[in-house]
DNA sequence: CACTGGAAAATGCCGC
DNA sequence: GCGGCATTTTCCAGTG
């Protein structure tokens, strides 16, 4: 029983922890929503600043290798995608 | 009360309509997810793949006005994101 | 060449087949709108329809949950399950 | 160019802004990865730590709703429970 | 016509 | 390493 009892309570500090984390992440998720409710009160376009965001995350060459790879598939559904340069053959 | 009961066959024509139309919905929703398993085990990227539909979708003209609106978010944080001339002042 | 060519029609006809698919899926989405005007039309009030459809589907949700909840205790517990072997009886 | 420096720098230090919080939240995210990590580690079944988690922050909510679904419902019959009108009384 | 809320999709994580 | 699941994010319709 005392056995049970141990466990218990670290149980229940596991449960305590993990719910005090993710009350801090649900006010870091409101403080996020807020600064963006203040961007688009300043006239910023809100979407276009979420995708700026997202763009600064990635590994420059990650992302063009991905660029890279969606013109690949365009190439061969017959899309034109632009600048990509057929005589740079490989 | 023959009033309440002529609503309540209505009530559950609704509900059942709804449900069954939700039923296809899931089937349409494994259907797919069954197609990008295929296109995976084919050698296919799926994420390019989800992108490339996407791309597809877009109407043109508005793809190249969100374009236009990321590439001039990105100047305003010296962000080079290619050929965006910097002579053209405004 | 050949290859390629071979991959760029699979790339064609998986393409083909999820947009295929998504027209299906809009088409759903427009009979369960139209499903949901109809009831307002009739008077009922959509939200709490709404309300009682997510409630329909997640009772029995709630009793599976409830049966995996169980299993997973058990689990957390050493008691195997499993697909009732009546063979292990010791 | 004043102008379009100013919304420059308002859009820099919105930028900023979020990917601070971004940060805070990812270190938060890791704090939770840990937890769970030292509960596994105690002898806990994650998976089983997980439902509780969710169980309880469920229940409440299941209160909740409970209540909103009266509001529903009570609205859809013409009731009006707003502010607990004690002039209505027929 | 902007905003809130809910549905759908995408990403990341965990376990096998 | 992959598939499945949970979470998060994105999108869109309904509403005031």
């Amino acid at each position: 029983m005392t056995n049970a009892s141990v466990a218990d309570r670290q149980l229940a500090a596991l449960v305590e922890r993990i719910e005090r984390v993710e009350v801090d992440q649900k006010e870091l998720a409101n403080d996020k929503k807020e600064i963006y409710a203040e961007a688009k009160a300043n006239g910023f376009d809100t979407k276009t600043l979420r995708k700026l965001i997202a763009r600064r995350k990635k590994d420059p060459e990650e992302a063009q290798e991905e660029e890279a790879m969606l013109d690949l598939y365009m190439h061969a559904l017959g899309m034109v995608p632009g600048p990509t340069d057929e005589d740079d053959l490989v």
